[in-house]
DNA sequence: GGGGTCATGTAAACAGTTACATGATTTT
DNA sequence: AAAATCATGTAACTGTTTACATGACCCC
């Protein structure tokens, strides 16, 4: 196998919960992890591939459909465990917001206000899917793994209303600054 | 020109403060924008060359050096406006922490609790870097941009105090999973 | 049998980093 | 004169998304 990539250590980390196919795969990042991760299909195919040909991953027909549905091998979780250890790779980052409002002089203040309600906007809508996934999380009480969810999302409540804090403090400076007479 | 990129926002931005090497360039996006933005040469020389070509940017020779300093025409401070103006393209979400703490049980409360210290610490370091900044803008006083380049400290400062806060409640979390016996 | 969903996979394009090759200019 | 910094650019690689091609299965 090749580098240790990302979409890997994804793929062997939900396969870890359960057996499941690549579409299965996609679905449960998608609604499981969909707050902090996302893979697509063009990623999610050739790394079962790979992992599959590394004896990572095996194949396990299932009865009702003829469609390959992978388990980790215990070298697998093995392997997981390795890459969960490994140091997380920071992404470089890239905030298209913030780049538009540091120069923010070039659109103006009406412009800017806009850029910083919907970003408020998002934030509201990001705390609504947070407070179900809470709920979800603690229908599951006394699993094992229940603790770790909900600290995951409670990072993103935290990050959301920080959101929110910042918008209503920012646009009261752009109120004042496209009408200094206040 | 291709599709409009991030790479030549972020650079037709920058060349809008002042007239600048590709070189001068990228030290300018890693010391302004470097708490939200990067750009590696391998992408700003290219961006440059295309944009060049589309008469979006000038070349004005400087008397002191050979090198070429790029400049803003009249269309390229108008293009500007029109990427300024485009939606915020979103990232995908990967943040490779949720992903290891989702799945904190696989590695234990150990392990899960220095993510969460090395979290912690970065966003102390960020802290004071920002303190830095906020200090380097509230010099400008007056100047017109200096209200836009606070909104995005602020964002900054917003942000790493929320993750310390949510850095403290996890590990409070995880100290009593590690030992259930408090 | 038609529409929806489940399912696998590939190809093309795009975005981005890293490493390298090269040389001019400035400082010590 | 050597070393550091300024400067430009390319090539190879990696990762990722998107669109497409294909078809099984299920229910109405």
């Amino acid at each position: 196998m090749g580098k240790p990539s990302q979409t890997e250590l994804a793929v062997l980390a939900a396969l870890s919960v359960e057996p499941m196919t690549g579409y299965a795969l996609r679905e449960a990042i998608v609604s499981e992890l969909g707050m902090f991760w996302s893979e697509s299909f063009g990623q999610i195919y050739p790394a079962l591939a790979r992992l599959r040909e590394a004896g990572l991953v095996e194949v396990v027909e299932s009865s009702r459909s003829r469609s390959p549905v992978h388990r980790l091998t215990p070298a697998g979780r093995e392997h997981l465990v390795a890459l969960l250890r490994e140091p997380v790779v920071a992404a470089p980052p890239r905030n298209g917001l913030l780049l538009r409002l540091f120069f923010g002089g070039v659109l103006g203040p009406a412009a800017c206000t806009d850029l910083v309600l919907d970003a408020r906007r998002r934030a509201e809508e990001t705390l609504v899917r947070l407070a179900e996934a809470r709920r979800s999380a603690e229908v599951d009480a006394g699993h094992p793994q229940q603790p770790y969810w909900l600290m995951t999302v409670s990072a993103g409540e935290h990050a959301a209303r920080a959101t929110l804090a910042w918008a209503e403090e920012t646009l009261d400076v752009l109120t004042r600054l496209a009408d200094p007479g206040v």
